[in-house]
DNA sequence: ATAAAAAATGTAAACCTTTACATTTGAGAC
DNA sequence: GTCTCAAATGTAAAGGTTTACATTTTTTAT
């Protein structure tokens, strides 16, 4: 609406060149100390600040991020970005937010590939880094398309992908250190004495999922224990599907004594569906969740579960990307590993 | 890393001025055919695509917003933040989310004013529009140095305040209709034979709190019940704050069959210490939520809870904030009325 | 007082577009 | 074969910075 003050109406004002205001702005490069107050009081008397676009446009770097996930509403998400965006609000960047909305099971719809749309916004907009933290890259199998984008974005600008690896992609892969989780919930659980324990929550054809599924097998099998397929029961990662995911298990009638949820709200949702069927938790069934969103003390039952330490996470990715972006080397911390906080939920033990 | 092509580059290639290529690009001003054609083909050969920053520079608008909130890991932010982010990304802008991490707790705290900063990148960045959703804003004093930053902020580009209404700022100032929640949920209370309803939640200081309180003694008053001071126990918004006010309450031991609790998370945590105490829920204490975060229909006890529609609040917002800044009068639909949800926590009528 | 060196300042190109205006080209009318 | 007019294309300014380099001014040494 107002136009703003320009470097130029400023050096008007003064009787200079603009590359004088610009040196005192910028602090580099010699100027008569009288002239520095003189323009300096000028600029606050205008509340003059350089116009980004034209300085990023000459810097050759726009001083700020984009951050690609498909739901922020989600706290793994929400979490991560939140330690982002504050690290990289330090580091004085802005941090672009593209929601993709992702979700597998809408594969099959047009709008599915929004995520390259959003890649070549990044590129347009001269964004000097990305974080990739979930959308179509969680799925098993990427489509060509997606990996062209992604390889044309990468080769570009760098570019940290959490959660999987892609041969051949200039990215920076970090894992998600998945497996560890369930492995800590699963032997926590045999030591109350728990034999026969489901596997509740995560989606088909997503890498999470596949992934701590394999996790789960080892882990039963490491343990001299029999995986029972009708034991696993999947769905997706929010509260709906874990009380699909619970109430179809139980339905199933294959005795067991414990759940594994693939999170916090999947665990919530099957508590529901448990106390639905006049079972209750940890007395019928012992729950574990493989993924903290709450603060587990707080839930009814208190609920056990693994804290992936995503703010570390968080911290962890936002530290490489802006080593990357900066070529600098700051050590990172690395990232913590899984930590099982047992509560409630998993208490009881088993009577064999 | 890998410089990008520019239009110069690819009118080089195509041996015309960069005039026509720009034509081609935004498809206006005539241009032979074939010369298209050849041009079109080149673009595509290596993926050119325009430099937003240039653009922006000279089309004087960056297709950019920005969004201010205290905290994206809040659902009711995050949910507001989503719709905000699809609709904006429908109309190409792209969305800088600020999350200011403020606490009003943290009042006396030196950082308090990064909202201050956040508004100068803003302006610096020149983002097209922006929408406040809370922090600062939240208080019901605002300080001196906010007014005028937010003055200044306003005055520049369109600005969108969802919460509250400031004079002499020429924003849009959105109300988020808190009081009529705070009335329908007491009503259902007294309806179901309650008397004594607690108030829990919420922090001093804060604009919605007071406007709720204020409610909360208007609707008492207006159903011939008395106002008792002790049944309110404010804290913050978030679950151990829930859990903190309702212990405390407890521990007055000023009888009260119900309480209204702020939002979801606060009315877990009270729960929890309801539990705590060897009460539960709906037998001993109902419960509804004034602003619903999750489906209560998923949680233990099914709580009842008022939605307020943060969908529909966030669709409306950006459509009045892309209104303003297109200068466009695309009508917009008014956001939904809150609408109570009754479930289990508030169903068991009191016997009188 | 003068030369040399240092400090202060200015000029102009570059960053990458868009667009008003100018110029060239070609077609159709006579 | 000119002339007119429209279509196609080009030129250059503008948008707001930074910065290498050039120029001017001041200081210091002699």
């Amino acid at each position: 609406m107002k136009p703003s003050v320009t470097i130029t109406e400023i050096a008007k004002e003064c009787g200079v060149s603009i590359a004088t205001v610009s040196r005192v702005l910028n602090g580099k490069g010699p100027v008569a100390p009288s002239t520095k107050a003189q323009i300096e009081a000028v600029i606050e008397k205008y509340h003059y600040s350089p116009n980004s676009l034209a300085q990023s446009l000459v810097r050759r770097q726009s001083q700020s991020l984009g951050v690609i996930m498909p739901d922020i509403t989600n706290p793994y998400f929400s979490t991560l970005f939140t330690e982002v965006e504050r690290a990289a609000h330090n580091s004085s960047f802005s941090v672009i937010l593209c929601n993709t909305m992702f979700r597998s099971s809408s594969l099959l719809d047009q709008k599915v590939s929004s995520e390259e749309v959003y890649f070549q916004m990044m590129l347009d907009k001269k964004v000097d880094g990305v974080l990739i933290a979930g959308g179509q890259i969680d799925l098993m199998e990427v489509s060509e398309e997606y990996i062209s984008a992604l390889s044309r974005l990468a080769s570009s600008i760098p570019v940290v992908v959490i959660g999987r690896t892609l041969p051949d992609i200039p990215c920076t892969f970090v894992d998600k250190e998945t497996r560890e989780g369930v492995s800590i919930a699963l032997k926590h659980l045999m030591a109350q004495g728990h034999r026969r324990i489901a596997f509740v929550g995560g989606e088909e054809h997503i890498y999470t999922t596949d992934f701590r599924l394999k996790a789960y097998r080892e882990t039963l099998e490491k343990m001299h224990l029999e995986y029972v397929p009708e034991l696993v029961s999947l769905s997706d990662y929010y509260m709906p599907d874990g009380y699909t995911a619970a109430a179809v298990l139980l339905e199933r009638q294959v005795p067991f004594t414990a759940m594994l949820a693939m999170n916090d709200n999947v665990a919530l949702g099957a508590v529901r569906a448990i106390r639905d069927q006049g079972l209750s938790v940890p007395e019928d069934i012992a729950l574990v969740s493989c993924d903290q969103f709450y603060n587990g003390d707080y839930l009814l039952p208190r609920l056990s579960s693994v804290d992936r330490h995503n703010n570390a996470l968080g911290k962890y990715v936002i530290q490489l990307l802006l080593n990357a972006i900066q070529e600098t080397d700051t050590p990172v911390d690395a990232p913590l590993l899984p930590q099982l906080i047992v509560r409630e939920s998993s208490l009881l033990r088993v009577r064999k």
